[in-house]
DNA sequence: CGAAGCCAGTAGACAGTGTCTACCGAAGCC
DNA sequence: GGCTTCGGTAGACACTGTCTACTGGCTTCG
């Protein structure tokens, strides 16, 4: 409906890549059938991202977008910084169910542009204005230790901020990475699925950030 | 020297693979090119393992039980509950980040078999005595139980064991899975590398078992 | 001893991939 | 009007995993 037109096929062929991704995972997001459905040749993507790399990067950015949205959102619907850290551990983990494929391709460095090229290349290609996406995951970080620091005491062993912050962080991490393998899975039996992931962040906050009733 | 030369081309093409990806990494795990460094066609491991995935089970086979014995050795280490679990959580960040490509191939569940193939045969193909590898982490969960429940108080939340040592595994591969990705290390400052991991695993122990003093 | 059969491995085909390069039509500009 | 530039096409190239036909050597049986 809007006018959207503008540098159109670029916007188009990372649309259909998040779509892709979300239905059918990371394995369909060929070069080619993102183009087949996007209803152009094999070669056109090139002409905006220089590599498949390029393209599934742009495409892993949305998911950190999308991802900080739902921080965003789960912190305004809670209160105390508490509260505001249990909603965004659900919210972190929920992503990582909910999109699984996303959140795979969020995380397989190989796969995406990162750093590693080696040689950056003398502003040729200014076109790939890529905010690095590394550093795509840096301020949600940087979210969950300002929401650490707000609270009164920084978790058991009284480390600073950001180590707690940290040290949660690949806690959720991990319990959406091992239970969508689904080791945790068959390793916890077979209760409700959605209770004992439930439980398993109220553990993770519980243990670095001390037992709830004792924050302010 | 000793006499393995029976079956010799199987353990030989898991052996070039495993020394593949300790070097290389995952990316250069192609079929034909370890048919090439084992000096064969690339037709050849078709007779032992029918498909490419089947190949790098086995691998990754391999990797789950070199990290069991590295449990069992950092186990027999220390004497208490808490020090063997200190050690576990070591030997496991140190695992994944000395052998990175193996650990990667190891929850590549795109790359391994596991169960997701569908339909599973009717023992036609009975070569492939696979045990069914995901199990292989089971043992590896079950000594962490184990562990746990020789403590004497089973973490601040007093949960059973299960799920403790669940959120403990989660913890650490989230340690592990984010600090070979890079984001830990330039969350936390460039300090040292080691010693920032041991303080996070440390953490981890802390937060998920309660302080270390109070342990038996 | 000779023939049958199997077994490990070879070699080539096939469809598919990502990258590269030559080309082409339409638009804009002097 | 002739020119260049832009957005995209189409084909080639090397490479991948899978499949199938084939072959040389060994065992085993008649």
């Amino acid at each position: 409906m809007s006018i959207e037109r503008e540098n159109s096929l670029r916007e188009r062929l990372v649309d259909v890549g998040v779509e892709l991704v979300l239905t059918e995972g990371v394995a369909s997001l060929g070069l080619r059938e993102i183009a087949r459905r996007a209803g152009v040749s094999h070669g056109a993507p090139r002409r905006y991202f220089p590599t498949h790399h390029a393209l599934l990067s742009a495409i892993a950015h949305r998911g950190f977008a999308d991802l900080g949205a739902r921080f965003a959102a789960a912190v305004a619907g809670a209160v105390s910084p508490r509260d505001q850290l249990r909603a965004l551990g659900r919210a972190y983990v929920g992503y990582a169910l909910e999109h699984r494929g996303m959140f795979e391709l969020m995380f397989r460095h190989d796969l995406l542009d990162s750093e590693r090229q080696g040689q950056e290349q003398q502003g040729a290609e200014r076109a790939t204005e890529q905010p690095r996406l590394r550093e795509s995951t840096l301020p949600l970080f940087e979210r969950i230790v300002d929401l650490v620091a707000r609270q009164r005491r920084y978790g058991p062993g009284g480390q600073p901020p950001a180590v707690t912050a940290a040290a949660l962080w690949a806690n959720l991490h991990g319990i959406a990475q091992l239970w969508s393998w689904g080791s945790l899975g068959l390793a916890l039996g077979a209760a409700s699925p959605e209770q004992q992931l439930d439980r398993l962040v109220d553990a993770a906050l519980d243990a670095h950030l001390g037992p709830a009733d004792a924050a302010s």
